[in-house]
DNA sequence: GCTAATCTTGACTCTTTCGTACAGATAGAT
DNA sequence: ATCTATCTGTACGAAAGAGTCAAGATTAGC
């Protein structure tokens, strides 16, 4: 229940990249110097962004990124599953279930309903956030996101 | 922002030590048969969930495991800072700067407000839901849950 | 064509996480 | 006292994640 690194970074060196696309391509030493990351692993991030096309390359001299869709349709959701996968695998309860065959929890799992909820709710909130409202600056996130979206809960688990 | 096997299994043995504490302390072997692990992985996770005060041991024959607390003052995100440390880090940034001394987004850096917001957003949640709550069955969860706590975002971020 | 800037790829090392193994400590039952 | 059920701690290897490295492919500009 951690952001991974891939994901603090690569999502980092996307929003790198819709700041500086001003046109012409960003080369990789662009974002690599300014996140202060080395270029092999920028290289590497911006490889996995490519393969899931939110990025597209431009090489030769001159060359480098470009967002493959305009800023405000690619969300934070986007990202993150194309960096880590998705948020709520489903197959969970099947891959985690020890050394049974079949999920030992089949008949009551109340975790599974738990988790479900978790990572759709938390899919809402980050494919509300495009990269172009990233850009806006941190204010804008703080201002912008409600204080507390599952404060309704209170409601139901006295 | 993935589950690590740490949270999900411990929360499960957690939880059936919740079902399983009638009065008596509730053994590895127990825990870990109906889980389908393994006693020394159970055992390894009840030593996390222990040092965090979730359980207490009773050694010797008849002994086991009984909860801390009531079932209803455990929640889930006592077992998840228990397993995994806390949600959001707030050092991270700090953590996460690259080759540079400073954080690099110190001035503008978006990123920071989204993930704490998430990370309380998610504290918020799961501290709401008890192990208690867990213990009623899975469709406490799936009807017991709001549907979809971060739709307010969708108001705005257009 | 040649060169240089740039992306592409696979392999490699280091660290962390996952899960197992085993020897030791405690305490109830006899 | 001894036995046995139970927890405790450390150590270990395998797997996954993080980050680096080096050789190769593409293309603009000359």
């Amino acid at each position: 229940m951690k952001l991974s690194s891939q994901e603090e970074y690569g999502l980092r060196c996307l929003l790198q990249v819709a700041r500086l696309d001003q046109g012409s391509p960003v080369p990789i030493s662009d974002v690599a110097q300014r996140e202060g990351l080395s270029t092999d692993y920028v290289a590497k991030l911006m490889r996995v962004l490519r393969q899931h096309e939110l990025v597209v390359s431009v090489r030769g001299p001159q060359g480098g990124y470009k967002l493959a869709r305009p800023a405000e349709d690619i969300t934070v959701h986007d990202a993150v599953v194309a960096l880590d996968g998705p948020l709520y695998d489903g197959g969970f309860c099947e891959a985690h279930s020890g050394k049974q065959v079949s999920c030992v929890h089949s008949t009551r799992c109340s975790l599974r309903g738990l988790w479900r909820w978790v990572g759709s709710a938390l899919e809402q909130a980050l494919a509300g956030i495009t990269l172009a409202d990233l850009m806006r600056g941190e204010s804008f996130v703080d201002s912008a996101l409600p204080p507390l979206p599952a404060s309704a809960l209170a409601e139901v688990t006295p």
